[in-house]
Parts: structure tokens; sequence; C-alpha cells
DNA sequence: GTCTATAATAGGATAGAC
DNA sequence: GTCTATCCTATTATAGAC
């Protein structure tokens, strides 16, 4: 047998890149084939189920990067503003700087709502506890903290939209030097 | 020659519905054509150009629906305060509470964000430019009203991510709520 | 203005050789 | 694990009748 050409983790980045850019039912077969590098024999090999299957390992990935660089951090005894400064970086870097979409915002459109919709529920929840523990560990109340995070989220998506709608990485940048103010001030 | 089945101003509205939920590239002509009611052809008679005309129509009409309800108050001697309750009422109802998706942020992926990118960078300045017209007339100095009015862009394209992704109407109405005090307060 | 028919292409998925 | 070849469906788009 020959060797694999990727390993399977590399595979799903590339994948993620193009689900991410096109969204889950633009993204063709030739595409992720051609973005991969392996033929469409070979996507099938890692995902039998085809590119449904692509599509949750490429949802799964995020999640464990939200996890280990966003929410793992959470666990830790550093003080919430160090660990808000290591995620706002963390999420600059995922980002692009703002230019790149988030795959959970493409997937609350098309056939991929429906498909995804439990995981997409419970990741978009999952952000929000997180922040909502930092801001907690910041000494605010609950229901306050909980405000906060869902605001956090919301700024987060919607500076992603913008950034890109109008080709500026501008108001990405902005909400994320206001995100300390906003989230813990 | 046979009367039309429908004025071409519904037409629009159906493929309207139709973008909105599955974006540009996965909304295919069979689907636009069940959801008008029209032939392959008849929609090829509205729209030569095929697809793409039929996102430009579209496009456009959103445009002309934000001048009309959205930013033609803003023209008028009613108070800010007026102006900004009608908006968020017609905000709400365009977006169906929260869980119809925006068209302008669902085109800034796939091969919709390289054809409209210019028409898209102009919406969402016209979106910011009537929020800051708005809060400028209510006597916040022009830096401070644009920031305000970049951010009320931001929270509604992110509370419409955030709806649609937890299946829940309350971060939209939320936003929709807190709009008054954070755009005018 | 709508229809049926059709061309040409691209889509997702599979089979079997190596 | 990758490849080529293939199947079937759906896709965009056009042609021509009424």
């Amino acid at each position: 047998m020959p060797a694999p050409l990727l390993p399977r983790d590399a595979v799903v980045d590339r994948l993620l890149a193009a689900f991410r850019e096109h969204g889950y039912d633009a993204a063709s077969l030739g595409q992720l084939s051609k973005i991969t590098g392996l033929g469409r024999s070979s996507l099938y090999h890692y995902f039998p189920g085809g590119k449904e299957d692509m599509a949750r390992a490429v949802f799964e990935r995020v999640d464990r990067w939200c996890d280990a660089e966003l929410f793992g951090p959470a666990g830790t005894a550093e003080d919430p503003d160090r660990r808000l400064a290591r995620m706002i970086e963390a999420l600059d870097a995922f980002f692009a700087g703002g230019m790149a979409a988030c795959l959970f915002g493409n997937f609350v459109v098309g056939s991929a709502r429906s498909i995804f919709q439990e995981p997409l529920g419970a990741a978009f929840g999952r952000w929000i506890d997180g922040f909502a523990a930092l801001a907690m560990d910041k000494g605010i109340p609950g229901p306050e903290a909980r405000r906060r995070a869902e605001d956090a989220v919301m700024r987060l998506q919607g500076a992603l939209v913008l950034s890109r709608g109008l080709d500026d990485p501008a108001p990405f940048r902005r909400v994320l030097d206001e995100l300390p103010a906003q989230l813990l001030g």
C-alpha cells in the first residue's frame, strides 16, 4: 500500500479551509479533492460517509480547537485577564485577523443547518459558557456574566461578517481590542 | 402570450427567501424554479443572466427595502427615538424575529463574495451610515456615533447567526430591545 | 410568458486494480 | 492508501413550440 500523502489531521485542516470559505453545500468534492491533493477515492477512504463525514470531522476539529485554545485555559489558575489575553491572541490567529469566516457561522444556513443543528447549538452554547465562566472568575455575578458572554459571541460573529463584507479587518480588530473591557470590565 | 403567473416583484421576493435560506452557491435553479412556481425558461425570461442576475435583483430589492423601511425615515423630521422604534419593528418583521438569515450576511462566503464584493461593501456601509446619522441627529458626536453604528450592525449580524445557531430567537430579541440604549442612549 | 425537450457539464458516490 | 474508470443524478443553460 502507498504511504499516506498527508496525515489525517492535515487533511482535515485543508477541508476546514474549504468549508470556511465556501460553506457546506457549496464545497464540492472536486474542490475538496483539489485542496487536499487527494483523489475522490482517497477522501472516501478517510471519510466513508462522504461530504457529511468530512464536515463532521472538520466540525469536531474546530470543537477540539476551541477546548484547547479557547476554553482549556479556563481551567487553569491563571487570572482571568491573562487568560482572556491569550484567547484573544488565539482568536486573532484562527480568524486571520477577521478575514477568515467562522465554520459555525457558515453552518447556520443551507443543509448544514439541519444536519448539524444539535452540535451547532451545543458549540455556540460552549462558547457562551466559556466566556461566562471567565467573567464569573473575575467576580461578575452569574446573570450579568452570561449576558456579557452572549454579547461577546454575538460581537465576534457579527464582526466576522462585517469585516468580510467590508473587506476590512478593522471591525474585527476593534471587537478583539474591546473584548477585555466588554467582558471583564 | 400567457399572462404572467406572478408579478416580477413577487418572483424576486420568493427568490430572496431561497437565497436567504441556502446562500448563493447552494441555491439551485431547481429550487428557485420550485419556490417561484416558474419553469426554468420563465426564470431565464425574467433573468437572462441566470442565477447571477437573480441574485442581483434580490440584492437590489433588499437594498431598496433598507432605503424605504430603514433609512428612508432618517430624512423625516420625526425625532430619532421614534424613527429607531420604527426601524426596530421593521427589522423584527424582516428577519422573522431572528430566525431568518440576512442575505448580505450570507453573501460574505463562496462565489457570491467575489461577485458582489463591491455592492456588498456599499450595502454594509449604508447600514452603518444610516445608524450613524440617527445617532448624530440625537446629538451624539460624529466619531462616537459612527462607533455605535458599527456596533449596532455587528450586533444585529451576530445575533442573527447566534439565534439561528442556537435555534432560539432570544439573542436577536435582546439586541433589538437594547438597540435604543446602545445607539442613542 | 410559459412550456417541453435537450444539450453539456458538474455533482456525489462506488468498484476494482495496484 | 491511492488510482482510474464509471454510474447516476442534478446542475446550468438553451432551443423552439405554443
